[in-house]
DNA sequence: CCGATATTTCAGTAAATTCTGAAAGTTCAG
DNA sequence: CTGAACTTTCAGAATTTACTGAAATATCGG
């Protein structure tokens, strides 16, 4: 490995880190690598760095197209693919959401449905089915929520972050100025919580 | 393996969504496995149902203890061990992300705190440099939300998720309402900004 | 179309992980 | 203390995953 020692501390963290993911330890390298690079870097690039081989970077940036993390690009003159990382670290996180998503919530959300389409044949069976409509509803709540923040613009979604659980004074306050004080609506508790 | 069909397809998915975590797939299994279940189980019950050797059950039952996962039980007269999941799915949710940052966050912030207070020795570790820093500072945007929300209680939780971006729509009110108009105060936008 | 350059595929190997059975360890009633 | 019941440990086997080098395929300037 031929790297800086700052750049080779970060890449070899994230190789490691990648086995915690589904990512494999060269997958993680080289992804590291295009994010600390400065200028877009070739498939011939990586291996010097990285020292493993050729085919095994092939691949590797083959799997992060597929998850769209990675960016091809070409220079003028020059047949190799340039690969990067968007300078924008919000559009790479935007980026990792929504692919997790797709590929760990979705189809298990698919797999809830179905399971909770068929009739229970027994009193095991009918619980079952209730833990899976909680995970089910607890799913579409979070997928719901991402939806909706997902929308906002970068500068909107930072000001909601860093205002975190803030935001729930605004609420009551809210509630305190435009729902007439003991009325029905201003009972934003339910009655029969303890 | 010997399940209600229902339970199986269920357990079976966890396992192969599992590899896609860190997890493999009869802890992913035995989890899903405790998650459905009414009673509480003991390694033996598990071994039964999954059709996996007891040692692997064993060890399966340890990992998922590192993570706080399953609760630890016993009933009167009987040594054996039983083990169930919260009832509260929220409370699972929460041990989930906790662990979770505990394992992949955390570290990764003491190396980039670390890293960050290194002296560049080049242009090329200046810009790797500032790259990691834009990381740290997301990274600590978000964990900041993190321990802001998480100290809420699930009522409200709730409430937040669903109310998503139209908090945005409150925030913006409340400026309205509480700034005077054409103040610098009220400008909440970055001048600079195109 | 040719040849040079670049990328991908793939079969085989290497490495890592998962799983098992056997043995050792622990706990507790009697 | 003893031994039955239960749990954990661990070395090796089985399985899965990652990696490599060689060959095949693709692309493009001339």
């Amino acid at each position: 490995m031929n790297l800086p020692p700052l750049v080779q501390t970060f890449v070899l963290h994230f190789g490691e880190m990648g086995s915690r993911w589904g990512i494999n330890r060269t997958v993680g390298q080289i992804y590291a690598l295009l994010y600390l690079s400065k200028e877009p870097l070739n498939a011939e690039d990586i291996v010097e760095r990285l020292g493993v081989s050729r085919s095994n970077v092939s691949m590797g940036l083959k799997e992060l197209q597929a998850w769209n993390l990675v960016r091809l690009q070409h220079k003028p003159g020059d047949r190799r693919d340039y690969f990067s990382t968007p300078d924008d670290i919000w559009q790479i996180v935007r980026t990792l959401v929504e692919e997790r998503k797709k590929r760990e919530i979705d189809p298990t959300m698919t797999l809830l449905r179905e399971v909770l389409m068929q009739e229970p044949a027994s009193a095991e069976e009918r619980h079952a089915q209730e833990r899976m409509r909680e995970m089910h509803d607890l799913f579409e709540l979070l997928t719901g929520w991402y939806a909706d923040v997902q929308r906002l613009d970068t500068e909107r979604l930072v000001q909601l972050l860093t205002l975190g659980s803030k935001v729930q004074k605004i609420l009551e306050m809210k509630d305190r100025l435009f729902v007439v004080p003991g009325s029905k609506k201003s009972r934003r508790d339910d009655p029969k919580e303890k």
